[in-house]
DNA sequence: CAATCGTGATGACGCAGGTTAATTTTGGTG
DNA sequence: CACCAAAATTAACCTGCGTCATCACGATTG
């Protein structure tokens, strides 16, 4: 089961039987990846997208001089370039951050699918517009956020996400990034996110360890942030799978 | 012809004849509003989506100190909450900035667009996606530019928009928008964009009058920017529409 | 026509975060 | 276990932009 992940826990759209095995029907491939490799090119035509099953990646835009500005992050179960369905050709670039596995959908099967399937079509639509709503809670983030409101931010969301996917119990989580990781994903300088790790640490909200986060206070860090998870779309009748494994 | 600029130029969805008529038919109601009127609220269930057909409005978040973000910009011819349709709800508020006419398209007449019309659906979707395009481009424009670059780069892609919906010739463009406005979309104060607007002005790039945009060198603007337009999705082989009527 | 208000313009000053450069710690590997 | 590269840490210094304050101008309005 690969898509086991996609869409779990999104309000209101959870995949009937039917539509989850449609959707496994359409995957022609799995591949595993190394870290730090390209997957898909800025203005490259591509013919198939990608569902991420295990692992981190992300997407970014490169500037004149060849620094990157990330644009999102991707963790297990995010369909990560669903949106070059529509679009044919990605205005960004599609990267691994860690070591990942990941399962190819052709676009074929996805016309397939929209001719026969409008309720998945719009299932899948919905799960781009929660990309472009993480979009748009980055946008927040880096207009009207500090340094250290927008480390603790981006904590919260990923934390958020991964209690969703069944990879974090609310308090610990393994991440694989490094602090220039974050400071590409932040906006800042890793320098400038060290000292905010460091104040993270003092005021004992958050600890960082490159391979495990542990959040010692989720209601103050979420203060500290301004985060609220509604941009999430996340269903919370549904309670967080405690049969899943949260990495220690 | 409310539609008349929706999707137009925008490259491999043009619409059928067929297509518009069956959107046109899909309008219920047209209506005026006055400047700086909130229209939809973030988290309230919505039932019908807004096509812009005159005027700008705006996408922001608040955050707690009432202080607001904004996450977009519309144009006429943008489909401006769309993606309400999927989504139900909204992480966000939408509200005009000028006066502007709308159309509202209910969304049960969407539901029988998506059970009809698979690739008019497709085009929908990827109406939406553009705007998580241009959501990135905004993330990159905070993230990797200084103030003049910010301001540089959102004159460039709104000057394109125009042009695409008939509404710039290139160089001129009516935009009723005050510098707080511009400060507010850059993330900047409007001290600091009166500070950039002089610059702008005594480098002979663009003079900006609050009614009247005038870019002296689109290049150099550009380049100052980093404007590169391939995210707007804009088709190149039809040419600017010089029948319609840039404002002056 | 005085009063008010929105918008634009400009100067003085301070600070959050960038820059540069070293040093230490960590983790992987032969 | 010695070695090395990547990652984390810290310090010293600098600057772009925010903050605060004031002033000018044109458009409304009573």
């Amino acid at each position: 089961m690969f898509t086991e992940r996609f869409l779990r826990d999104k309000s209101g759209v959870s995949l009937e039987p039917a539509e989850r095995d449609r959707l496994e029907a359409a995957i022609s491939e799995i591949q595993t990846l190394a870290p730090r490799r390209t997957v898909v090119r800025a203005g490259e035509p591509i013919d198939q997208s990608t569902l991420l099953v295990e692992g981190i990646m992300s997407r970014y835009i490169d500037d004149r001089h060849g620094l990157r500005q990330l644009v999102a992050v991707h963790l297990p179960g995010d369909f990560v370039d669903l949106h070059a369905y529509p679009l044919k050709i990605l205005d960004h670039d599609v990267a691994t951050m860690t070591a990942v596995t990941i399962a190819i959908v052709p676009h074929a099967e996805l016309d397939a699918i929209t001719r026969e399937m409008p309720q998945l079509t719009r299932k899948l639509w919905f799960a781009t517009l929660v990309d472009a709503a993480i979009h748009r809670a980055w946008l927040f983030r880096f207009g009207r956020l500090d340094a250290i409101g927008r480390v603790a931010h981006f904590l919260c969301e990923t934390n958020a996400r991964l209690v969703s996917a069944g990879l974090s119990d609310g308090r610990r989580f393994a991440l694989g990034l490094t602090q220039t990781d974050l400071a590409e994903i932040c906006g800042l300088t890793n320098v400038h996110v060290n000292r905010v790790m460091r104040h993270l640490r003092e005021e004992r909200l958050c600890i960082f360890r490159s391979s495990l986060v542990e959040i010692l206070d989720p209601e103050r860090l979420a203060t500290r942030g301004q985060f609220d998870p509604a941009y999430l779309y996340i269903d919370h009748r549904t309670p967080a799978h405690s049969s899943s494994n949260p990495r220690p």
